[in-house]
DNA sequence: CATGAATGAGTATTCATTCAT
DNA sequence: AATGAATGAATACTCATTCAT
């Protein structure tokens, strides 16, 4: 981060400009600590990681889970784009999408906040989502031998939240093998994408 | 609660008599606390809820994991007792043990504290006593057909940590339903036992 | 609100014109919030409402006391223009006057800030203005048997300043009965001018 | 205060035997920092005057209202004590609650949080003890010439919420000559009580 | 001259933990 | 051995003010 200093000890004020660099910083350190430290990790460590003030990681995301649905629509939007090219199979994708849960953890953390509340709208609709990319592609991966015949949308979905959910409990370096186990186990063989 | 009060408004000290009893209600109330609340819950609502002051908590258990241990090592005592009776199958077992998982949350989010840290030895300990319970019953559930030819110990203890985990992430109500489709995902037909 | 939007979706600039427009849309809003809120809101919601850009509530009011004087200016000039007129009596005056109070809540909280702090010269001024008024209609008042022989500026002046400072402690809708029975306990019969 | 420091920098643990005196201790620094500077003062400040631990503060008073409350309950009952001797006028009275408006400022900005709220029926309780200390005072006064005839209830708390809510606008040292000012305009000719 | 993002000091509040009684 | 009050570090969040564009 090339943030100057000015004399008076504070950050200089870099201005609008920074608006869509600040929101980037603050994802990636948001990605990257939430990683570290759990989805409940101090939200100041993310303004500091990111280099930015308090009062802009508020301004951009007002409330925690607001930042950690930023997250998640990244890794959703991610996913739908790759989905766009016919020649990646289901398979491919799972891979994808385990490659997010073992870097950002966010994925499950998501409803931690409290199981018993009813789950953020917003939420559903990336899970949404997700079950129309899994959709497009069921038929196809079940030809191709890849899922068990008369495998659901929802079985998938399960699959991914049940694998996702065990792999917080890991260790980051534990976790690229613990999911090839994990989806192994739900007779799927989904191998972790490459960073 | 017979816990008498004296003139100056406080609880009598009702002597080592009541040290078991105690430990006991902070027990009980604790698997309440974090069922409702999760495994992270203030400690001294659990104190409250047993009806016990907050040095008394310490006293017994120094910190939050000595808790979720003690809670964790009753539910694995109480398995290897069940598992004393050669009639129970092995799909009994994981019958209550997902009962336990539904109830308490607590085997899961044991390690929750920090993933990167290196687990409790206490914590391992219980986990390789289940591992006991399951491998003196895995021949016998393969031969009955409740288990898939070939699945080992480790296989048996990767699925419990998949369907509990998964389990955190539900309300309360939906656990029973979920707990038995997660089970069907992975081959396996376990059905939570009666409370 | 004829603010063209130019494509980089930044509200165009619209030149000194706006100036003097931004400038009553802020002290529109002021009011309003001020007397829903009090006047210790939240300055930025003042710019807010005003559909305004922070830094021009900054560069009109320097600072939250600049913006209730130019409040409070603006009733002072009212009560001042309506005092041209002959027939306006005393009474008819601080109907208007507590009209005002009840409206914007600002006339009392002026000082409220620290009330040990030199209250600023400004506010002095105001309030000198308004007793220059009072002094033109007093002996007209007490001949009408309106107000009580040998009562002075500075007792009118006070009575303001207790009915208004009663009334903030009101809900906006009670305001109006409640200026008359204060008035009333004053042994003055005023009612709130219609808005 | 003669709160120990023990080696690490800490303040030493007290004990229980520190309740009431903290609690005590908590509401004179209360009492000071609110007349000093209003009731929505920094609660820290009152911790730290109060030479007690910001934790200490929230278990006697979970909100600032039950501090306010706390202060003001404790004026009402001086009062109400005073009452109990026939020979106390109500005109005493009045004089020993404006010394308190004067001292704490406190019973006129209980509201102040937001006029718009429903108030707190704490405060409407220690409002309507005060009216019955009125009530039973109230022919008295009119008899001796205190009180204009017809004087109600209503009107007194009336009275003293105007001369109260003004008080807060001025310095501490012009507040026992403008109470007398305001209670003059009243009719009424109160003398702040002595310290 | 307007805009709106950035900044960080200031506050409220929670909760693990200690300790006098 | 039990009690419950005390402690203060940690954290979330707000908002006045500045400033690049």
């Amino acid at each position: 981060m090339s943030t100057s200093v000015s004399s008076n000890g504070r950050r200089s004020n870099p201005g609008p400009r920074a608006a869509a660099r600040n929101r980037a910083a603050l994802l990636a350190a948001a990605r990257e600590i939430f990683a570290e430290h759990g989805a409940d990790a101090p939200l100041n460590s993310v303004a500091r990681r990111a280099g930015v003030g308090q009062g802009s990681l508020y301004r951009h995301f007002p409330d925690r889970l607001a930042l950690v649905l930023a997250l998640f629509e990244e890794q959703v939007t991610t996913v739908e784009e790759l989905a766009q090219d016919p020649d990646v199979s289901l398979l491919d994708l799972l891979g994808v999408i385990t490659r997010h849960a073992i870097d950002s953890v966010v994925s499950i953390d998501l409803a931690a906040a409290d199981p018993e509340a009813r789950p953020d709208p917003r939420l559903l609709d990336l899970t949404a989502r997700i079950g129309e990319v899994v959709r497009g592609r069921l038929d196809d991966a079940v030809a191709r031998g890849q899922l068990r015949a008369g495998t659901t949308v929802e079985d998938v979905l399960l699959g991914i939240e049940m694998v996702a959910s065990a792999l917080t409990r890991r260790p980051a370096r534990e976790r690229d093998a613990y999911a090839v186990r994990a989806w192994r186990l739900l007779g799927v063989d989904v191998v972790p994408a490459p960073r």
